[in-house]
DNA sequence: ATTAGCACTCAAACAAAACGAGTGCTAACA
DNA sequence: TGTTAGCACTCGTTTTGTTTGAGTGCTAAT
């Protein structure tokens, strides 16, 4: 059977009725909202139709249509069309962004709460992480007499502070001196350059102060593995029972701890960037998500870049009949938005 | 009307029970479970007494009864006896902890999570804060030619980077200097001492330096701010809406929503630290509790200590009916092992 | 002072009935 | 041949009524 136009205008105007009510959508309701002038007999027909070929249901025998994720997808392939409004609401977030901007991590909390806030949907954000991190500076020094804090700053500007119990009192020259070794060696190092041959060298030349490079190294690579590190941020998690179609609480709340935890979301967000198409938008519907307790839910994905090529993720997570509209014009403004900040703002 | 010792006996009894079932305890069950030989009509009698003098209250006209705040309040002054089992599971708590144990942030984090997995209720866990926090150390460096780097280290450890652009490249030397000057200043400096006038001072010694010591300023200010600031980690909110007898969803969102925003964990927190009482432990019932949204629930909180007079708090948030003596006594453990873990653990 | 007994209350559980939105199908129509 | 009016039918929802039983307060007997 044929999709022809007639089909696609019922369909589209099935999904944009649910969307906006939540309410399964009958045949009488098409036939007066819609342009098309056709009886709800028409309708009837053509929607037994519909549901043949998958993208509509009836969730009982005497109910209005539903969208299938089947439905959904092809809405937001092909119906959809974008919409460029609400522009000044995300200038206004513009601003409250760049006003607060101090710490990059307070900043993308920032976003996810903002984000939350203006689509009542639950919302998370990465940090822009790196791939094959490498050491860019190391800096030791006496804090005080039993204290030594070795300051690691790697790619991306991540900065490990590892604070060691000092075994002897070293002099500035000694310190000097032990500071020029290990930048020798660690700096533009990544974690695989790090083995224990080059520890040994390292540690031979320092003579009796190997013992604190033992502090180093361990710093060193906590440093790489916090700047690859998926840290994610999420806001507005809550907004998730506000949909009360996600039926028992039990499972909802299942969910709520998912985000709590945030393993799954980790998984969520590399399937999304491992995807990604030129627009950056990812889409997933029902049981497209790789996390099966979304399975009712859809989310969202965007993915923005950082000046050094590293890229973040924003996601939107709401019920299957969200505003996909909105959701993904406001993502693509965030994006280029975020993706602005970061150009301009070199530090 | 007195409160003799039938009457206490009997109130214990009721209360005990409905901690246990969570459903109203009827005259008929106490005289069963209790080992006073009373028919279930005596008992009756008892029981109206009770509910005039306030301490239990009949939902509606033919069900059995639960106990009002008053009663609660009662129950865990003088009717709860202490627990002292269960402290091999406190054990294996420390294990967990200890192993992991590599920045305070982290280990805070895990107790919240413990505990919460621990008592199925919701758990929150500051870190300890100072006042008047003074300036340990503080340690500039060149991390490329445009970048230079200050790490501040405030007491209690918190540790402050802050990345800064350079106007110019200094040699080692200038820097060694630049270092001896900012902790001349510095060190040992609270907020108050950081005046302009100091500011004013050291710019001048530094010459054509002093715009570097603008950041570092900035910088210092930042981290005390941090160290003073009162940080909250939350555990297991979720498990709030296993309790059905909250009732209604929205109400109970509104209070998980408070919880993702932590503002008013901290009034509640507050609050806590300045009532404390030799045993630091403090009991909330329903609206005894600053947070007006947490009328329907019970809040115990602890404090510890950290070496240097530093508190921090845990809380535990349930419903009334909670197992108020399993939870104090996990508390007591807790803190008893974190105030040993910072004791011994001097960094 | 305690208890047995009894009438009474009321939420909860269950059952039956009424409702109504929406369907599929058929037959008539343009 | 596509469209539509009409109608019988389905089935979830709502309403209304009925039963049940746990629990009470009161009274009178012990």
């Amino acid at each position: 059977m044929e999709l022809d136009d007639r089909k696609r205008k019922i369909l589209q105007a099935i999904i944009t009725n649910y969307l906006e009510t939540g309410e399964p959508v009958g045949s009488r309701t098409i036939s007066k909202y819609t342009d098309l002038n056709l009886s709800s007999a028409t309708i009837r027909n053509e929607m037994a139709d519909l549901e043949e070929m998958g993208y509509i249901i009836q969730p009982h025998t005497s109910a209005g249509r539903v969208p299938t994720d089947a439905g959904y997808r092809l809405y937001v392939d092909q119906l959809m069309l974008e919409k460029d409004s609400e522009v000044e609401e995300i200038k206004e977030t513009r601003n409250a962004l760049i006003e607060r901007v101090d710490r990059l991590e307070e900043m993308l909390k920032q976003v996810a709460k903002i984000l939350a806030s203006n689509t009542n949907y639950a919302t998370m954000v990465t940090a822009p992480h790196y791939q094959n991190t490498k050491v860019k500076f190391v800096q030791l020094s006496q804090v005080s007499e039993e204290q030594m804090l070795a300051v690691i700053v790697v790619e991306g500007n991540v900065i490990k502070n590892k604070m060691m119990r000092a075994e002897q009192t070293l002099t500035n020259d000694e310190i000097l001196k032990l500071n020029i070794l290990i930048n020798t060696f660690l700096q533009g190092a990544s974690l695989a350059d790090i083995n224990l041959e080059m520890m040994h060298t390292m540690q031979q030349q320092a003579g009796k102060y190997a013992g604190v490079l033992e502090g180093v190294f361990q710093g060193v690579i906590e440093a790489i593995h916090e700047a690859e590190e998926l840290e994610i941020y999420t806001s507005g998690t809550t907004n998730i029972l506000k949909y009360p179609e996600l039926g028992d609480i039990s499972k909802t709340s299942e969910l709520l701890e998912a985000f709590e935890e945030k393993k799954v979301l980790t998984e969520l967000l590399d399937d999304a960037m491992s995807k990604e198409d030129n627009t950056g938008i990812q889409i997933y519907i029902g049981d497209e998500s790789p996390v099966k307790d979304m399975k009712d839910l859809s989310v969202v994905t965007a993915t923005y870049q950082l000046q050094e090529g590293a890229k973040g993720t924003i996601g939107i997570i709401g019920p299957k009949r969200m505003d996909y509209k909105k959701v993904v014009s406001t993502l693509k403004n965030l994006t280029e938005e975020l993706d602005l900040i970061f150009s301009t703002k070199k530090e």
